[in-house]
DNA sequence: GTTATAACTGAACAGGTATTCAATTATTTG
DNA sequence: CAAATAATTGAATACCTGTTCAGTTATAAC
């Protein structure tokens, strides 16, 4: 994997900014398994409607969940298996302590 | 994967900011397989030096680069085997075309 | 129709941040 | 020592973005 053209750069780049953000994080890993309404999902994480739905539809925009209104509700849901990967990958590497590396 | 704990989702969602950064991220890739030097991760990138070496220094500290001095030369290279997993899942998911969703 | 609930939207604001420029610190060479 | 190259640092700035608040739309129940 050699040096990164630029438009896909600021392609991946788009993605990460959005889950580099606690709250839209913690929004992607409350659906990731199952669909949740914004109301459960705001309660949930203890964050106003409001603000939930700003960083949904976001978060929508750049195809990382899905919607699927029914009723009075809006249900979201993790888009796909890479998102899945991506994030357990990362996880593991915070929960890691500190080998790898010689100069700090 | 349940909701995320509120400091796990802070920690990892550093990690995501940094490489949600185009330059920061086209830096990660440029020293992803063998280790670079800043001039010359500068003069590849089109970055100038300075604004390399800020951002390494922020790349540095989140431990997602290692660094070794060699004379007047300080070579960076990616730490660890999970960046690479990361990186190369989420270019997938960015090259691929749009099935799952149903709702846009 | 009205009322109630769920979700979305826009404006506004505070705090953060990527970038540049100038200056400074290493390290090597003459 | 001085000169040259490599890299780091700090301040300044222009831009971006997460959050809140108030208002609006959509759906369901009465």
């Amino acid at each position: 994997m050699p040096t990164l053209n630029e438009d896909t750069a600021v392609r991946l780049a788009e993605v990460f900014h959005l889950i580099g953000d606690p709250n839209r994080l913690r929004i992607v890993f409350a659906c990731l398994d199952e669909p949740v309404c914004v109301s459960d999902m705001a309660a949930r994480l203890g964050l106003s409607a409001s603000l939930v739905s700003h960083h949904l539809r976001l978060l929508r925009a750049a195809r990382l969940l899905g919607s699927e209104r029914r009723g009075k509700q809006v249900f979201y849901r993790a888009a796909d298996e890479h998102i899945r990967s991506v994030l357990k990958d990362m996880a593991e590497h915070v929960e890691e302590p500190d080998e790898h590396q010689e100069s700090g």
